[in-house]
Order: structure tokens, then C-alpha cells, then sequence
DNA sequence: GTCTGTGAAAAGTTTCACAGCA
DNA sequence: TGCTGTGAAACTTTTCACAGAC
């Protein structure tokens, strides 16, 4: 998240033009979520759905979806709802076209490898265009049509400058090195799956995922509504009156 | 905060007990993270931490580290800082210890997988205990030791009712079907990597992890920053007075 | 009548700043 | 002195509720 911008600098007019960036972070990435649904409609041949029918298949209210949609301009319809290919269209403009933005993944081990072919990067149209690793017995080889080739080459097989967005899927050990050389090769777009915080300059954006956290996360929600049940049931029972605190 | 007695739910006198269960999901969602960073500084044989250094590893400020630590109560030491395995405990303890829960796999593609030996669950004690498919070729396949079950017995492989967390890595259309089995058979965590929206009854809980939606917000970054440089350098030389607006 | 777009209110979250303890 | 724990302030996000377009 980091993203400490805000205005840029860069003299903006001090009130209303358009909306010059300001879509508020947890709106952005709703925003990612209901291009998605829209893409699965579109394929499906829905032509036109309501904010209440979207916001269901997005998990999400429907004030909230629009007031969401509100942040980037009016394009539903009253009384009828929204224009599917329409929407999908105003939604990639405004949140960043999959198509322009090649992806590369740094860290060929088994979540690198399931992420080259993830459905769920090609429906939204992103393509990973090289893979990176520094053991010398992955270097060279090929997974799904991919040279792996060494991190150290990184600037030469990465010149294009378009290529924006890397993805780290080293153990946690490695990953803050690799995103220096990332960043050093200016990459400025970074999504983690290491267990450790990157540290980065400011004109990058760091995502992380952690696998780990989702789980404990759940096992914490878990322990929660297991003592619930314990509880309701020492009140059926008469109950002990103490837990054992710690 | 100060007060620890709480009693997780028992029959609470209408108004103002202390707070039921009251972490507040954000503050949840960042002691896992805490917990992720206190298994590797005990790991590296650290003994203290201040809450200055503990917030920068694991990236947030640290009067948010205080204020989400103190929702467990005072276990930090004034002048001092914290108590590397004192603190892990109280975590543990407080959030749900990771030995407690065994997680089952459905969906045994390339991300499940790459999540059989994931380091990021080991790491934190969880130890995935069965998978499934519904792929015949797949069935009786064995896939780091472990045997790869049909969906359909699912009830009599788990019938250890302490297996709540199940982890859904299908395809986005047999997503629904396979929660809903799931359900069925008790499991009351699910962690959602397909790119749906699942729905499930209230006292089940689903985290869903969007890998296309994470590159897309990405790439949302990615665009806005593309877009302050241009505007900057149109300032330079002039501008053109208009974007091209689609 | 139906469904969108949006101000205004409510709820939740983060940051500040400092009292108080080791 | 140096750091934690925490009220109070600032800010962000969500929800409500309804005017207005179709």
C-alpha cells in the first residue's frame, strides 16, 4: 500500500476539475474486483445488470458499488441498471488496461510455476513475459514456453520499458535483494508473496501477499466462534465461571 | 484497555461490559502479521524488541502497533520494549494458535499444488492435512506424501471435526459447488483463491485471495503515476490543454 | 415504478501527543 | 532517560436515505 503521494505536487487547479486521481484506495481495489465479475458477464453474454445484481457478485453493497462507480463518472442508466461492455470499457480506462502492463515473476519455485499460467492474470488479459531465478540448475530451462533466465540479466531481457510490474516469489531471505534489483532496473510496480516487508523508494507500490496471515486470520475467526459455542454451552450447563486465562 | 478479564461472550450485561470479542478486523489482520515477524526474530534468536523496530519490520507505524497490541492487554515493558517469546505466546494464544488447525486442500492444480508445502504455512505451524479433486486422473495420485481424495469423500477422510479450514483452489466455476460441499461436511474457514464470490451460511467465514485483482490494482498505480509524469513534462513544454479522455 | 447518483450521518481506523512506568 | 499504553483528534470508509432520471 505505502503510496504516500497526494497531489504530486504539480499545480494542480486547486478545485474541480475532473477527478485528477483522487479514487480512494479501498475503492480501487473494489474497482479491480468488479472488472473481474464484469469480464466473467461479458463472456457469459449478459448484456445489462443492475448495481444490486453486481454488488451481490462482488460480495459488496450496493450503495457501495455505487458510490464506488461514482468516483470515475455517471455511466449507468436509471431505472434500468448498467450497460455490461460499456461499463467494462469505462472501468479499464480508468483503473489501467491489463493488456498494456507485461508482468515478470522473480522466483521459479512451486508458487512462481502455478502463477505463469494463472487463470486468474490471463482472463484479466496479463501476460508474464519472463521468468527469473539464480539457481544455476533452473537457469536455462523452460516452464510453460518461458526461459528462465538469471536475475543478473535482468536489465538486458527487461529493456522494454513498459515492463512494470514484478512479481517476487523468492523465500523471504532473498526477496528484499531481489526487489532492489527490480528496482534498480525500474520496475516500479511490485507484488510480494515473501513473508517480509519490502523496503523501497517511494515512486514504487508494493502489494503483498501472505499466505500465512490469510490463514491465521481465519484460524483466529475460527477460535473466536469456538468460544462462543463454549460459552453458550457453560451457560446451558451452569458453567464453571472462570476461564483458564492464558 | 487495561482491563483483562473480558470473558468472550457469557451472558454480558446489556450495555458496557468490556468488549465482547472486539479486535477490530484491521487490527486483527495486522497481528498476524506481527506474529509472522516475532516466528522469524525468535527464529534469529532475538530476545527484545521495541515497538519502533517490530512496527518497521513489519511496516506499519508504531503507535498502530501499540494501539493494536494493547487490544490484548499490556505485555510490553516500559523503557524496555518487548519480550520476543513472551509476546509470540500471547499472540499465539490470543489469535488461535496455527498447530491447532489442519487445513485441507481442494483443487489440486498448480496453485494447490505450490501450497502443499507453501514455507509461509509451515512456518507458522500449519500443516495441510488432506487434498481433493474431483479429477479422476488425479485421484489416488499422491502429491508430497499426501493422496489425492475424490470430493465425494471428503466426510469420511475428514471426519476429525477439528479440520475448519479449507482452502479452494478450483477453477472459478466448480468454486461454489465445492464451498457448498465443504459446508456440508463442517468446515466453517474457507480460504478462496478462485476469482468468485463465494456465498456461505453467516457462520462460516471466507477470506478470498484475488491474485488477478492484486496485478490489476497494481496496475492502477502503475497508470496514475504514468499519468503525473506526463502532466508534469506537458507543463514543461506547454501541454496540450487536453488528455485524450478515452 | 425502478434504479442510479450523491449529500449527510454513522462507523471504523489511524495518528497524535503525552502521562506514567521501568 | 526511553519506551509503552492510551485518550482524544483527525481522517477514511461505509451506510443511509432520498432526489432525480429513465
Amino acid at each position: 500500500m505505502s503510496n504516500r503521494r497526494d497531489k504530486a505536487g504539480a499545480a494542480q487547479p486547486p478545485d474541480g476539475p475532473r477527478h485528477r486521481n483522487g479514487i480512494p484506495e479501498a475503492t480501487v481495489s473494489r474497482l479491480a474486483t468488479y472488472l473481474g465479475v464484469l469480464n466473467s458477464l461479458a463472456a457469459a453474454g449478459v448484456a445489462t445488470i443492475s448495481s444490486g445484481e453486481l454488488a451481490a457478485a462482488a460480495g459488496v453493497n450496493s450503495a457501495q458499488l455505487r458510490k464506488d462507480l461514482s468516483h470515475l463518472g455517471s455511466y449507468g442508466i436509471r431505472g434500468v441498471g448498467y450497460d455490461v461492455a460499456y461499463l467494462r470499457f469505462q472501468l479499464d480506462q480508468n483503473i489501467g488496461s491489463a493488456e498494456h502492463w507485461p508482468v515478470i515473476i522473480v522466483g521459479v519455485g512451486n508458487l512462481g510455476r502455478a502463477l505463469v499460467n494463472h487463470a486468474g492474470f490471463s482472463s484479466r488479459g496479463f501476460k508474464v513475459s519472463a521468468l527469473f531465478d539464480v539457481e544455476p540448475r533452473l537457469v536455462g530451462t523452460r516452464v510453460e514456453g518461458l526461459t528462465i533466465h538469471h536475475l543478473d540479466d535482468l536489465s538486458a531481457v527487461v529493456d522494454d520499458p513498459s515492463v512494470t510490474i514484478g512479481v517476487v516469489t523468492t523465500p523471504g531471505e532473498s526477496a528484499q535483494p531481489v526487489a532492489d534489483t527490480l528496482v534498480g532496473a525500474g520496475i516500479k510496480c511490485l507484488l510480494n508473496f515473501a513473508a517480509i516487508n519490502l523496503a523501497v523508494p517511494a515512486d514504487v507500490t508494493v502489494r503483498k501477499v501472505d499466505l500465512g496471515s490469510e490463514l491465521q486470520i481465519l484460524a483466529y475467526h475460527r477460535q473466536l466462534s469456538l468460544a462462543d459455542e463454549i460459552s453458550a454451552e457453560e451457560m446451558v450447563t451452569g458453567g464453571f465461571g472462570d476461564r483458564t486465562d492464558v
